[in-house]
DNA sequence: GTCTATAGCTGGATAGAC
DNA sequence: GTCTATCCAGCTATAGAC
């Protein structure tokens, strides 16, 4: 690796981000990528031996696991656990929006790549279940199924990736990160039944 | 066409639906779909003119249009308005959770197939768009902007088809439509500030 | 580690018979 | 309207030179 350009593997892995997110795993080639990243086709093979590897790198190498990890969950109040972790999560897939397209799209699809993005996103999710169940148990949070409790709030937390199709739509202004999580954790709290949150 | 069998575009249209549905648009070939429809792999150009032709008839047959344009949402006060449209949007969405999952695939790429699938969206999200704002100036809702909330609320009534995921890894039991119908709603005016929900 | 060249398929589309 | 047969562009993957 020379000192400016950065490594060949990772110019591939970043070309197939970006890729992926914008037009899916099927409708990306490998050519496509290669030209992006001004590689050679067969370093696919020859890095990550094929298609499918350079999908499963990708997830792997930008997941930011230890910085959803960082903090231990399970000593937190049930109230600033999710405060805290919705936030982050909301910082997260805000700053790597390809990676987290990429993600919701498998998340969709019934694919051979289905169990590598399940495998670093059962990690996460576990914790707010968690922190919901207790949430519960102490009578902060009210829902009935945890499941469904899970779902939404996962849904309000990761809205916020759709908000360009309708920025487009609706032509109003662009509002920066932090709103969007203080927004987002304020409706999930209201929504679960804390007063005044 | 025969009494007991379908018509053949529509047993095309059906297969074209589920396969997108699991694989997506471009994971999907015109000759699976066919021989899913037991149809002849020549009749996709002749009745559709292609398979962009066959996504768009897919989309716009199966969008249940006239459903979710049958009230006329601008004449109910927004709680009972936002009530009624996001309960109707989740029954619309759980029955044909094939052309939800393929409307939500679409939403996450820049494909050509966007447009077709925003044109019929539009009218929908518009709708809760009108009752938000409208509740914002009554003073029944808070928020501080106007797209956020709408995504967020669009979220959460999206949110039960993820739950297929979870009732995998968490292993508890399903729970019908009404009660995911209601306590999304619950969830939704609750996080928009509405006391006693 | 990186390249060229190519094998071996499968994709969407259609011409033309019926 | 429906079929068979076929075109050819594109795909992933790799053998083998450098």
């Amino acid at each position: 690796m020379t000192q400016t350009e950065p490594d060949i593997k990772i110019r591939i892995l970043l070309a197939a981000k970006r890729l992926f997110a914008q037009q899916g795993y099927d409708g990306t080639s490998c050519r496509q990528v290669c030209e992006a990243a001004g590689a050679n086709i067969a370093l696919i093979s020859y890095h990550f031996g094929g298609k499918e590897g350079v999908y499963k790198a990708v997830v792997e190498h930008f997941f930011p696991i230890k910085e959803l990890k960082s903090v231990n969950f399970a000593d937190l109040d049930p109230i600033e656990g999710i405060r805290l972790l919705v936030s982050r999560i909301i910082q997260v897939t805000h700053r790597d929006r390809e990676l987290s397209f990429i993600i919701q799209q498998e998340m969709l699809l019934r694919s051979p790549r289905r169990q590598t993005v399940m495998n670093v996103l059962v990690e996460v999710w576990s914790q707010v279940r968690s922190l919901l169940l207790r949430g519960k148990e102490e009578g902060v949070f009210t829902f009935d199924s945890s499941t469904n409790a899970l779902v939404m709030v996962m849904g309000v937390a990761l809205s916020h990736k759709h908000m360009v199709n309708f920025e487009d739509v609706f032509a109003d202004e662009k509002i920066g990160v932090e709103s969007i999580a203080a927004e987002a954790v304020r409706f999930i709290l209201l929504g679960l039944g804390v007063k005044e949150a």
